[in-house]
DNA sequence: GGTTGAACTGAATCTTCGG
DNA sequence: ACCGAAGATTCAGTTCAAC
């Protein structure tokens, strides 16, 4: 059984892909020793030995849940495979931290080896893993870009009085290499953000009600289930439709459901048969939004690049056309060949980023914001003209 | 010099000291090897060497603010061209993640050393070191009881746009041992906090304005300095007064000022002269608070929770009268059923709480302290009319 | 004296492209 | 790889000067 998102996986994987030149346009995704990339399916199996079957560099971002703790029967494994006995005494408790940290080392690698160049992780974890994990992720070269907390809107209290309520949870973002060019909608989240930065701390409440998964006898169907929202928040913040998830502790499958919706490919892997089958029960009855829904906002960083020279060239500015900055305190002239001459005492020529920063003494400045034309009695900074040439060009592009 | 707070080191040690049995009545902190704990003192010099010279198992708490290794490129600009004032002190830098561990490895052996078999350590930091840290302590046999999360109400903003706003700080909070009887003021904390209990995520300002330290020249004294408000917090949730805390990176002072300020006992080691010197003339100048108001509050048993509407039954408050923020700007009507009607256009009706945020636009608000009543041409806080409430039915219940 | 607005500031791992 | 230029980017405060 398959859950198929709309979209071949070859095109998505073109879309979003590094490097299309070394891939093969017949087999976009197969290598001579990798075997094409199992989109929008549930592997069953142990997390590293599946994570080594698929080629490197192919997913963009990997949600990670792993095992909070050291009591974890026999699902918790060194990197050969032989069990670690559960102890309890104070001695073994470095014994165990040891065994789980060579867990966490081998899972990191593995997910690092799968990412691509500019891909990212989110892991989540509680005090009892995340700093062991964070620790890890760090030695392997991983580059932290935010942690995040998770505040629970609805906590359980701490019954016995002795602690704090524990009323959040951690998540690492971190880049697989320093110098990654990571994909983080800033514009979108500001957006819905009342228009201010989302910050590092979300408020969402646990997973309850209707979203929990329960089994036959009405019990919760796993233990750890992660409210979708908060999976949502993690694709939409670093993710782009078409991109390709992979969580190598699938579970449930939340990451699938919330993948789907979002028309974002995903990879799951799960250990449990039991788990992987509702998994794919639960995402094959989500229906994908509409894909007008996940239309992201116009970013300025991703706007196709407009010369000055080329408002100058249609006609948008006239060469010898005065400019000046919002307050009419400096002025300059608009030549024929884009670039501007500073009026007064000491006339610079230069780039309108360059004069404008002379006429201030400062050392940058953004010449579409800083400099403006006067229409209509009103002064309007030139990035209006340009976002019309923009506007322009996009209608004649179709 | 010697800040010295109320109380000989003798008594407050021994109203506070573990295993009292041990310790000769004569000189109850002195052994053959050890000097006596140097109270309310700033011990300048390393860290590491000035926690060796201590005495084990002496203080109650170690609060630790150490260094980030922050790992800072070039200079970062805000969108208006102004320069950020970056951490970039040497004392901030380390060769590498190893070298950072070690430092980390080393500090906390030795912090441990000095803490009594029940004490507790809380250690800040962020995403560069928090990981690093937490992995460590919990290596050396720490026993984490909580991570604690600062919600900065005021950070600063990511002015790249390409990461969160990061809004926040990690604290660690572990006992020395895994089967330590710490100190955990559980009632107060509840008391204090609308009798619910202390959550994991503590929200506070960041230090700025009259309270941050500034040097001859207007600038800042201190790259790091903590808000007390939050010192304050964490001595109140894990210490009684007269406890010894002792703060390793002392820096401004902080810890000090705060724990004199509380009554409990301080000791500081910090490398920097100029910085030891700031912070004894800080601590000086601070006045303790009465000790009454720093008895622990009654449980939650002997006050038992007020609604607001017990306060209108039993006449302290009448229906009709008008309640004000402490500046007048917000008024609102009270109702007979114990609810509150806002007064202007939209009128809201709900609980003192709910109104209250409602006027702000805040998500919270405790409508005890932000709602006011006028009596004798002052006003006053209706909080003042509960504590009177409960003061009438403890003399009716004895 | 009160009000308004500009200036300043805070533990920050803070860009991307083309030559 | 390095370098220079284009060009994108900020929130909640506090302080202080100007009215």
């Amino acid at each position: 059984m398959r859950s198929v998102v709309k979209g071949a996986p070859g095109q998505a994987a073109r879309r979003s892909g590094e490097h299309p030149s070394k891939l093969s346009v017949i087999a976009p995704l197969t290598t001579k020793n990798a075997p094409p990339l199992p989109l929008d399916e549930v592997l069953v199996g142990d997390s590293i030995l599946e994570l080594s079957k698929l080629p490197a560099h192919s997913v963009d971002l990997v949600f990670a849940d792993p095992p909070y703790n050291l009591q974890l029967g026999g699902e918790l494994k060194r990197p050969d495979e032989s069990r670690v006995d559960a102890v309890d005494d104070a001695w073994d408790q470095f014994e165990s931290f040891q065994a789980y940290d060579a867990f966490s080392r081998a899972w990191l690698m593995a997910a690092r080896r799968v990412l691509k160049p500019n891909g990212t992780l989110f892991v989540i974890g509680s005090y009892h893993n995340i700093f062991r994990v964070g620790a890890t992720l760090q030695d392997l070269g991983f580059w932290i870009l935010n942690d995040i907390i998770w505040r629970k809107a609805n906590p359980m209290p701490n019954f016995r009085g002795r602690r704090f309520t524990n009323a959040h949870e951690t998540l690492i973002w971190a880049a697989r290499d320093a110098d990654a060019k990571y994909t983080f909608n800033y514009e979108a989240l500001k957006a819905g953000n009342d228009d201010v930065q989302m910050r590092s701390d979300w408020l969402f409440p646990l997973c309850t009600g209707q979203e929990r998964l329960k089994d036959e006898s009405g019990r919760k169907l796993h233990p750890t289930q992660k409210p979708e929202a908060l999976i949502a928040r993690i694709l939409l913040s670093a993710t782009k439709p078409g991109d390709v998830v992979l969580d190598p502790f699938f579970g449930s499958g939340t990451t699938g459901a919330v993948a789907r919706r979002l028309r974002r490919h995903f990879i799951g892997i799960e250990r449990e048969t039991g788990y992987a089958e509702a998994a794919r029960a639960r995402i094959d009855a989500v229906e994908p939004l509409p894909e007008e829904a996940l239309i992201a906002p116009p970013s300025a960083r991703e706007a196709p690049r407009v010369a000055f020279s080329v408002l100058v060239d249609r006609g948008l500015v006239t060469p010898g056309a005065e400019l000046t900055d919002a307050k009419g305190r400096f002025r300059a002239v608009v030549r024929a060949d884009g670039t501007i001459a500073l009026s007064g005492e000491a006339q610079k020529v230069g780039s309108i980023h360059r004069v404008g920063a002379l006429a201030q003494g400062a050392e940058a400045c953004n010449g579409w914001t800083f400099w403006h034309v006067e229409q209509d009695g009103r002064r309007h900074p030139i990035d209006v003209l340009r976002a019309r040439l923009r506007a322009e060009m996009g209608i004649a592009a179709e």
